[in-house]
RNA sequence: GGGGUCGUGGUGCAGUUGGUUAGCACAUCGGCCUGUCAAGCCGAAGGUCGCGGGUUCAAGUCCCGUCGGCCCCGCCA
């Protein structure tokens, strides 16, 4: 490389015009006139066209090259003639005359196109991710992840916490994911483990007095993936001491409202609307409610309790739900869009879905027959319907009644056109149930995590009614998808072996694999409690994608392999010898 | 572990109820062309339809299996 670089591809503009210039970069598309050659030149920054006349010295050299080789040119900024501009282009106004050129690497023919519309398929842009990452869409979204990852540390920095790395080789700890195991060599027989969240590191940071820490931090899940869940993901990790729930929100809520207002311009509201689980259970059917849109179901069990119609009646008898929503101005749904419906819900596992249109004041069509005109009325007032409207309703367990409708408030705005796609709702779902059943388990188990402490007042009936025990967690959900959740933290020792004792876990067990916490606990533990972000997820939302992978530079495939490097690999036996292990067959 | 869906030249797609030489666009190669910006025009090369088996006179098209991508359930404290 003879030349030094004198500007990038994205900046030079009219005020620039004149300048002698040094552009290096990637030939993005080449026009050749047969005369006069036009090279988009591309770089991380933009794009630059660059102007070859056959009176250039660089002209036969030009008429040589192809998309992708990587080049150099030498010029001077010129106006681009009237009615030439291209407003499309940051530097639409000017292109670079050539007067010299270097090829500074050459390049075989990409296997998919690069520039232009043509994308291809998912499994050829994982094979080939170093060429994905070129197209403009994938820049694009890793500039935004670093910028997002910088307003994060500014805004933290700011408000006094400090960055602290905590080990990515642990000790494996049971509950929670599958963990990720590397082998000892120099401890044969024994592993680590790949932290599924520095959590108790941040905890024991706060017993070590590093108030208000925080972490941009890998972490490690060894289960099945999904479009939003990778085996290693990023989460923003936050602790802080000598705090309460409203402390974390009034921090958190700063910091959405920050990226939010940088990223989107959007401004938001502050406090963010909270929700109880079992509110947002009830209304949604979810814990991570999409409140972009309303919907909300409707519970009419005891209203139709004793009425005409068999299904409803005998199911709110036997201890079923009967719930549904209102689908606004629907009445005129064709029998096959109700039928179509239906059988939508039943591929979910519905027993059906009942369609009643709302006429004026009472209800109408082939059930209406089925309920006086007082549970009629008091139908339509459950579901605050009006004139126009449809009702939907199943007769099911409640969880799988709410699970349904859950999904079918979503089917429904989106049938509807109901989602505003700029808007971005926040919400925070507190008041969880600390304990889940587990019947694989055959025990209780942390719905968030074993070191989430109770609410006060439930403290007494963690042992004899743990299903009622309300946890100090709270979860921020944004359109929909969860994207933080944290707690107050147990911060004495007795309380985290009452906890280790509710969930089944013996004195034992829990001195062997939560020893060092339980210690720890007893050196004087200052109340604390955190949250974790998953930073991938919130990166997918703000960039308006659909799947973190695009938001992930070398992210794997939905069974957990790197297609572009072939990992994992078979390792060769000396490496298995040394670490003392023997591959089953 | 289960369910769904896709797999056709380098890439993205089309291929009717199974039936003559498997189409189109982009990319590639060659030619023409001095103002384009997804340049244009002319021409060429390139696939046996993921893989294996089966049904049939005949399969890209039907069936079974298998591999891979994607989506979902389980799982993910």
């Amino acid at each position: 490389m003879k030349w030094k670089r004198t500007h990038n591809c994205g900046i030079l503009t009219g005020k620039d015009v004149g300048q002698n210039v040094i552009l290096m970069g990637w030939v993005s598309t080449r026009r050749d006139h047969g005369g006069i050659i036009f090279i988009d030149l591309r770089d991380r920054w933009g794009i630059t066209q660059i102007n070859i006349r056959p009176e250039s010295r660089a002209y036969e050299e030009a008429k040589k090259l192809r998309n992708e080789w990587v080049v150099a040119f030498q010029g001077v900024v010129e106006p681009r003639p009237a009615g030439m501009v291209n407003k499309n282009l940051a530097t639409g106004e000017i292109e670079v005359l050539a007067s010299d050129m270097q090829v500074l690497n050459s390049a075989i023919t990409a296997p998919f196109n690069i520039t232009g519309e043509n994308v291809a398929s998912e499994d050829i842009r994982l094979k080939y991710r170093y060429l994905d990452l070129r197209r403009s869409e994938m820049q694009k979204n890793l500039i935004l992840r670093h910028k997002v990852a910088q307003l994060v540390r500014a805004f933290f920095s700011e408000h006094d916490f400090l960055e602290i790395e905590t080990p990515f080789l642990m000790k494996s700890t049971p509950e929670g994911a599958r963990d990720f195991l590397v082998p000892s060599r120099t401890s044969r027989g024994k592993f680590f483990a790949l932290p599924q969240s520095p959590q108790t590191y941040k905890q024991l940071l706060m017993i070590s007095g590093f108030d208000r820490y925080f972490q941009i931090v890998r972490c490690f899940r060894d289960e099945d993936l999904r479009a939003d869940r990778q085996p290693e993901f990023t989460q923003i990790d936050v602790e802080m001491s000598f705090v309460t729930e409203e402390d974390i929100f009034v921090i958190m809520e700063g910091l959405m409202a920050c990226i939010l207002k940088e990223i989107l311009d959007i401004e938001i509201k502050r406090p963010i609307p909270r929700i109880s689980f079992d509110d947002a259970m009830r209304l949604y059917g979810t814990d991570r409610p999409d409140v972009r849109y309303g919907l909300e179901i409707a519970d009419i069990t005891e209203i139709v309790k004793n009425s005409e119609f068999k299904v409803f009646s005998e199911a709110a008898k036997s201890g079923k739900r009967v719930a549904g929503i209102c689908a606004p101005g629907c009445a005129n749904y064709s029998r096959k869009q109700q039928d179509d419906l239906a059988a939508w819900a039943r591929q979910r596992g519905a027993g059906g879905l009942a369609a009643v249109k709302v006429g004026a004041g009472l209800l109408e069509g082939s059930l209406a027959k089925f309920f006086e005109n007082g549970q009629s009325q008091a139908i339509i007032e459950a579901c605050a319907a009006r004139e126009g409207d449809m009702l939907f309703f199943c007769a099911e367990e409640r969880d799988l009644s709410r699970q349904i409708l859950a999904e079918l408030r979503g089917e429904m705005a989106k049938r509807l056109k109901l989602i505003d796609h700029q808007k971005m709702s926040l919400t925070w779902v507190v008041d969880f149930p600390l304990f889940e059943w587990s019947p694989d388990r055959n025990r209780y188990v942390a719905l968030h995590h074993p070191f989430t402490s109770p609410v006060p007042d439930d403290e007494d009936k963690m042992l004899s009614d743990p299903g009622h025990v309300r946890a100090r967690a709270y979860d921020l959900v944004l359109n929909g998808l969860e994207i933080a959740g944290g707690s107050i933290r147990i911060s004495k020792q007795s309380l985290q072996q009452k906890m280790f004792d509710a969930l089944g876990i013996s004195k034992a067990e829990a001195e062997q694999k939560f020893g060092f916490l339980l210690e720890a606990l007893q050196y004087g533990t200052p109340p604390h409690g955190g949250i974790a972000f998953g930073f991938d997820r919130l990166i997918m939302i703000l960039a308006g994608c659909t799947s973190i992978r695009d938001v992930i530079a070398f992210p794997k495939t939905a069974s957990a392999t790197s297609l572009m490097d072939g990992a994992p690999s078979p390792v060769d036996v000396e490496q298995l010898v040394e670490l003392g292990l023997r591959i089953k067959k």
